[in-house]
DNA sequence: CTGTTAGCGCATTCAA
DNA sequence: TTGAATGCGCTAACAG
């Protein structure tokens, strides 16, 4: 790779000149604008980002470091995030973890100068991050200060609004862990029965631990005689997937028998029947966060909630 | 963040002691090294990485331009990929792209300095890239220098002998393109059907540029009733969940009637039937990128040529 | 308008 | 065993 030396030489002029047409060619003799932009045109030339980098103690490279469970939705994030990053000509740089260590190990690894800004997007984990410089998405933080959550409970409100109107009065709900999330769900669902007038039933609502949500399904099924439940909320797409495929298996119709609602995304696959869902728009999140990591740092940022859209087959 | 110089001073020693230690710390007294390292320590010093690039010319990033389409298979090859260039503590600097400039916008945007190589997977069209420090994978290279393929032909094989084994005799196979995978497949297609002493009919082959898979599957079912046709080769999974839907609106059983083969991946969802297919693995895939971008640029890498695993539910 | 100089943070000489 | 000096490639400040 040729550099800048190389350039100034062949164009017969300083570095500096050189520096001064590729940068901001203003105040520069034309004759000799045109000789470095000839040299440089034969020699390849690119400027050294890295040297670059050096001097503005900044890369443009943002680290991202990804904790999503669910695979779908992270490629649906990453490419939104990427598409928004390139055309503010910034680089993503991209980690996968899976767990609190691993976090903890990615986020050393491109804090030595390799990262202006590091977002970590769906930890379902707690997570000690220092908040400079570093943005969490969609995680289970401790001290919400620069983050984007989405609001599972106005999530579950509308779900079950939605229910309600389709004439389903009985909704369980099942949600894979019991934390924050869970808590969330369960506030907009209770709130929403309330302005429905409607009895909150403790046996329609599953969020142990470590009961999945097959095993959930199987005890609700097992009072099903008494529950007699007709709509059923689940954390996500691949959630909502494997109950249908369940209930089904117990001969029940879906959505007939009991309508089912994902608080995250759906599946849009041909001959895999849509359900109504949740759906927070990728892009949106990602030009916020991107906003967010293009604007003046002192301006201090609000944490942020984001909402999603409903939508019905 | 504090640097060299602040440790140094700290320390009381020189930075190239501090250097020392950090480093490779041979011939450094004990005493310093302590001294070092209690004030690295106190500083919280992290090397800044991009002073290093600048001097070792590299800078542990790889670039990976996803050309990829199937957005699923995308998300399997970056995850694996990741896996293993973090374990070789290297970077992954991930870009899209959907078409020729794009590539060539996305590589360079990264060969300024900001990666030692790039990776470019999956892209369906031409793309003419200087094949120093890049390597393709699945792609469509004219010159296949410095790549890697999969073995389209023996895929197709593999999935005509397994579906000659099943009794399926009159195979029709769609593609999305007509290109060289198509031309590989139908290399595959031809030598099983050989081997097998059967026919070739051309009417059960499409591979038109400007059709979709189901404009295709339509004009064979038209013909149904002369073709009789008993199994379908497609290209991938979405294809394969495409057809098998429109099979079924076409009152056909899948695979009673109509064994459908996908000949990349299959879509593993519960409530979803799964078909034959042929899983490469991407596991596989990944340690070989990354042992080819680890070892020594002398040792001329030869073009590799990948096969894939069949899998039967 | 342009060339010289300095310095970003670091590792590697070369002396001492 | 150590420190001073050099330079990676570049831009900004200063001086001409």
């Amino acid at each position: 790779m040729s550099t800048i030396n190389d350039v100034s030489r062949l164009a017969g002029v300083s570095k500096a000149t050189v520096s001064r047409v590729l940068s901001g060619s203003r105040g520069v003799k034309e004759a000799s604008r045109l000789a470095v932009l000839k040299a440089a045109e034969e020699l390849n030339y690119r400027p050294n980002v890295i040297a670059q980098s050096l001097l503005s103690q900044s890369t443009g490279c943002i680290g991202v470091i990804c904790a999503q469970e669910n695979i779908n939705q992270s490629t649906a994030y990453l490419y939104a995030l990427e598409k928004q990053l390139s055309q503010h000509q910034k680089h993503l740089l991209l980690r996968f973890a899976s767990s609190q260590v691993e976090v903890q190990n990615a986020l050393d690894e491109l804090s030595c100068g390799l990262c202006d800004d590091v977002v970590i997007i769906g930890a379902r984990f707690e997570l000690e991050v220092p908040h400079e410089n570093v943005i969490v998405v969609d995680c289970m933080d401790a001290d919400a200060s620069n983050s984007i959550q989405f609001d599972h409970a106005f999530a579950a409100e509308t779900a079950c609004n939605y229910l309600i109107s389709q004439g389903r009065r009985q909704i369980a709900v099942i949600t894979p862990t019991a934390n924050r999330f869970a808590e969330h769900i369960l506030l907009g669902y209770k709130l929403a029965l309330e302005n429905n007038f409607l009895p909150f039933n403790r046996n329609l609502v599953f969020m142990e631990n470590s009961i999945s949500s097959l095993v959930a399904l199987q005890m609700l099924m097992n009072n099903s005689t008494t529950l007699n439940f007709n709509a059923l909320l689940v954390a996500d797409e691949l959630e909502a997937q494997r109950v249908i495929t369940q209930l089904q298996a117990f001969n029940k119709q879906v959505p007939k028998d009991i309508m089912v609602f994902s608080l995250a995304g759906s599946l849009n696959l041909p001959g895999v029947p849509a359900i109504p869902a949740i759906e927070y728009p990728v892009e949106v999140m990602a030009a916020r966060i991107v906003k967010w990591l293009t604007q003046e740092p002192q301006s201090t940022p609000v944490p942020q909630l984001m909402r999603g859209d409903l939508v019905v087959p």
